[in-house]
DNA sequence: TGCGCTCTGTGCTCTAACGTACACAGCCTA
DNA sequence: TAGGCTGTGTACGTTAGAGCACAGAGCGCA
């Protein structure tokens, strides 16, 4: 049995007799870059487990600008706070690179963490490990710089995603990260000159991974070390499908 | 009934049933400024629950510099990550306001929270509220500057503290907001020409909190209206008890 | 009363990032 | 092939904050 909705490695993590009775009530939905998976206060109707692609949650403010809080792939879930009892949440997500993910109804979903055991576990677990990416990226926006800020960024997209291209403009994370177009131009020229990507017109390849892992702050280390510390069997499930 | 253990606006949200049950094994403990609650990865033997003062949740970085992610006050709960099922965190929590709290050994806040229940939703509700909080914290780390941030930071520390007083020193705020001291005394002389503090030698006395609000950024309102929407027994409850 | 400590005020230079402006380059369509 | 659009490169001046240095001020203690 290799269902696609296994390719959601919170999903292929739980023990079968969970996931069976999970499955029917799964919808496999499509969206494309920038569709707005939810909006800021909005009632939250589904929760999404992706199983490919990346969704950001990020936080606008009035003025207009925006900070990315944190990136969900298909190591987890959107729309944690349906289960954590707020109903709704002051930030969006919005999908940033295509994305297709099984979409659960929140009733199925609150049914299903109220049994507790395996299912609310693993929800539980995987909701912590987000609180670790959002509070790192409080950590380095204070403290690091756009080309630290940047090479995070791309290390944390690359994780969700297969291969080692990024189809994204210098705009859009320059959104992303909350700072300039400008600075991610330079930040990225800075990379390029020095062999680690190599980006042209709304696509970065990554040249030399280990070369980035040399160049980025602390952050990306400890919000990885806490994903494979609390969420071992994803890691496995990632090795599995690749 | 007002044992001094129902201060904690949590606990006094539980059911009476809940809160009896609980309360043989809560543990009165008195923790002066600057006690580090839970060290940085360190195994969690307790949750606290806050009767008086704040803990305050921050990340040191290798080079030293730090950064407060979130506040904690008798609202709240030290320690989710014990609930949350990561066993630890890579943050440190240090007693940022003298404090008292009861603590509760992890084995049985576990077992109380296995109960699901009350005791359950009320736990997770605090943790999104406290979400909230910390990805407000990385929203204005990136966009707001130094004095706007004290203000949320003194209107977060108020919401917290009986009367208007902040026995603080500057050096001690610049540690927790993640910057220099000199930036903190200038912010404070800005504030204090405006006749919105007084500040003399580690007390910050807050004399025009309107006048504050007005000037602090949204955040502020994003975190308060947060918390008061996600748990609103704990407005009534602050109510009651002052 | 005097000493020494902690806390605060203020000055400087330096740098990263911002806002703005504009030129160019690649791609698509007419 | 020309025109237009989107994405990228670069160059300003401006500013907030960092790092550093040190003077003064309040407080405790001998």
């Amino acid at each position: 049995m290799h269902l696609p909705a296994l390719q959601n490695q919170l999903l292929a993590a739980l023990p079968p007799e969970d996931y069976v009775r999970l499955a029917p009530r799964l919808e496999l939905v499509r969206m494309k870059l920038g569709h707005p998976v939810y909006e800021s206060g909005g009632a939250l109707q589904h929760v999404y487990f992706p199983v490919s692609g990346i969704v950001s949650m990020l936080f606008v403010t009035k003025a207009g600008a925006s900070a990315e809080l944190a990136v969900i792939g298909r190591e987890g879930i959107v729309g944690v706070s349906l289960f954590m009892g707020g109903e709704t949440t002051p930030n969006r997500c919005v999908v940033q690179s295509a994305c297709e993910a099984y979409r659960l109804p929140a009733l199925a979903l609150r049914e299903e963490f109220a049994r507790g055991g395996p299912v609310q576990l693993q929800l539980l677990k995987y909701t912590q490990a987000l609180i670790t990416q959002i509070f790192q990226t409080a950590v380095c926006n204070r403290h690091h710089g756009v080309e630290q800020q940047l090479c995070r960024w791309l290390l944390l997209s690359l994780d969700r995603l297969a291969g080692n291209q990024l189809k994204m403009t210098q705009e859009l994370i320059a959104n992303m990260l909350g700072v300039r177009r400008q600075g991610v131009t330079e930040a990225a020229r800075d990379l390029e000159k020095a062999g680690l990507i190599h980006h042209a017109r709304g696509t970065i390849t990554v040249l030399d991974r280990p070369g980035l892992e040399a160049r980025v702050c602390e952050c990306y280390a400890v919000v990885r070390r806490e994903y494979d510390r609390i969420l071992p069997a994803l890691v496995q499930a990632a090795h599995q499908s690749g």
